[in-house]
DNA sequence: TCGCTATATTTACTTTTAGAAATATAATGG
DNA sequence: CCATTATATTTCTAAAAGTAAATATAGCGA
């Protein structure tokens, strides 16, 4: 009961559920978060943190970037579920559809790569 | 999108997935939902009306009784996907079977029904 | 080692949500 | 009608959640 909620309540915030739609194209790392959604950069980390909670996201360190992906749901059948359903539901949603446009324009060497 | 996060949102509480698991095997009244899940009948009311929100639960007044059940999620893609998906999640839940059993040894005229 | 950069965590503030008590509404029986 | 009963709504309070600003941590380059 206690990791069905955790996965509901994950999704249960507009900011993380666009989160995932982004991740459906690519993996991300923070500031690109950040500069897709124009929340502040710790905004970001902790709704990043809350959707690793519930089995949905993982992370990979890469130097100083962390890379975030989704995850196949194998720690949670019900993460697993919803990520399926997730990848064509809101497929049409404008809201969505404009962000996934931006998060293809944008570079993470334009962003924060300073040290490339 | 927000028809999305409304029916996460529903979903979300303990006590709203309780109603929905119960609501599997039989049709409810208020009085009886108060009763098996041990909250007052204000409470009970007003988490029946986010589960109507979200397209989980419809309603019929029969009398002074309101018979809650599952709808068959017509409203809401969201909403039918999820009520699939909890026909067989959380059944072996012991807090779950718990209530279950409970809430088959309860009558409403036992509750509420002094004009039956 | 030192400074810089990307990310994480903490803190404080605001908004939202859950719940109980009180009150209101609607339907039934007398 | 009037009293009673089941449910709905309102009001209030406490807990939870979301966010930004400030601070801390970790890894890289010089």
């Amino acid at each position: 009961m206690k990791e069905f909620i955790k996965v509901m309540k994950a999704l249960s915030d507009p900011n993380r559920v666009k989160l995932v739609k982004m991740l459906q194209k690519r993996t991300m790392c923070v500031c690109e978060v950040q500069a897709v959604l124009g929340i502040a950069q710790p905004t970001a980390s902790k709704n990043l943190k809350i959707l690793e909670g519930a089995g949905l996201v993982g992370r990979k360190k890469e130097g100083l970037w962390v890379n975030y992906f989704l995850t196949d749901g194998g720690r949670s059948p019900y993460a697993a579920s919803l990520l399926g359903n997730l990848m064509h539901w809101l497929v049409d949603d404008p809201e969505i559809r404009d962000l996934i446009k931006k998060s293809e324009t944008i570079r993470r060497e334009d962003l924060c790569g300073t040290h490339v």
